[in-house]
DNA sequence: CTTCATCCGAGCGCCCAACCCGGGTCGGGC
DNA sequence: GCCCGACCCGGGTTGGGCGCTCGGATGAAG
């Protein structure tokens, strides 16, 4: 239950392109903004370049742009691009899994938790968090203060 | 995003201690019952009872029996005791993270993420999955059709 | 005092995350 | 047409964590 790095890192990356939705900006520029490793960027926006999340311009006048408004780009979205499948048991895909015995309802679990992840990752748009207006569905689950606590462990 | 095994095989084994409320069953028989590496499930074992999950008993009639009834205890509490805080971000916990600039906001999502997460965590229980009877919340979500489709990707 | 099972530290292989390099390739400007 | 700038891309390195194993110590029961 971890959130990569590179999850971290391409949406900074995303949301340093669509503040500045006029122009191209380059790796260096991206990763001075954001403080990334440059190289490490690079590899980042080569996979977003592949699912069409920006788009790369080479030359003298070169860099990256969105490859699509970022009200059309969800975090669902980059989560898959650069870390494959969310929300995975054993590498596999919940649905699956065969469980029987005793844990012949474990299936269900990791569904409904995968549930849980998507309808949060789904529904909030790189335009929702540059304008700090999430989702509010997703605004209530912030506005909480027990999701503020650090879990009750330790 | 990954579900490890390592909790995976804690619940199923956890859930076959459960079901045999009476006694205790040894290691090597919750390993054959799940089909799980015995001296790794041996490690699993050793951790869930420092956060008093279990209780084991040493010598010729020994084994392991659950620390607390199975309608408290949690998938989180499952999930930090073995694979420590949930929904870590870049291995910090969210709350304490510093964004600035254009991903001012990003924190929040990670918050809201955490939150989803343990929406569905901490309120399933292990007697909850050995009677297939999910939490009304919990059921909602794996209900929805859309919560067994494979993902938009690829 | 032997047997059985838990306790416990250590260690191993592997893969992936996080990076770095060296070059290839393309586009624009002069 | 040449060169510079920036993306493109395969590979390499290092470190750490996951999955899993081993050998032995400790304790309970017959």
């Amino acid at each position: 239950m971890q959130v990569t790095a590179r999850i971290d890192y391409a949406v900074r990356a995303l949301l340093e392109l669509a503040s500045s939705e006029a122009g191209r900006v380059t790796r260096d520029e991206l990763a001075d903004a954001q403080d990334i490793p440059r190289r490490y960027l690079e590899s980042i926006l080569l996979q977003l370049r592949r699912e069409g999340l920006v788009i790369g311009q080479r030359g003298a006048t070169g860099g990256y742009r969105l490859g699509r408004p970022a009200d059309q780009i969800t975090m669902a979205d980059v989560s898959r691009a650069v870390d494959g499948p969310l929300a995975l048991v054993q590498g596999q895909r919940p649905e699956h899994i065969q469980y029987d015995g005793t844990s012949r309802h474990l299936g269900d679990l990791w569904i409904g938790l995968r549930a849980a992840v998507r309808s949060v990752m789904e529904s909030v748009t790189l335009a929702d968090l540059l304008a700090g207006d999430l989702p509010t569905e997703v605004q209530a689950l912030v506005n909480d203060p027990d999701a503020w606590r650090s879990g009750t462990d330790r």
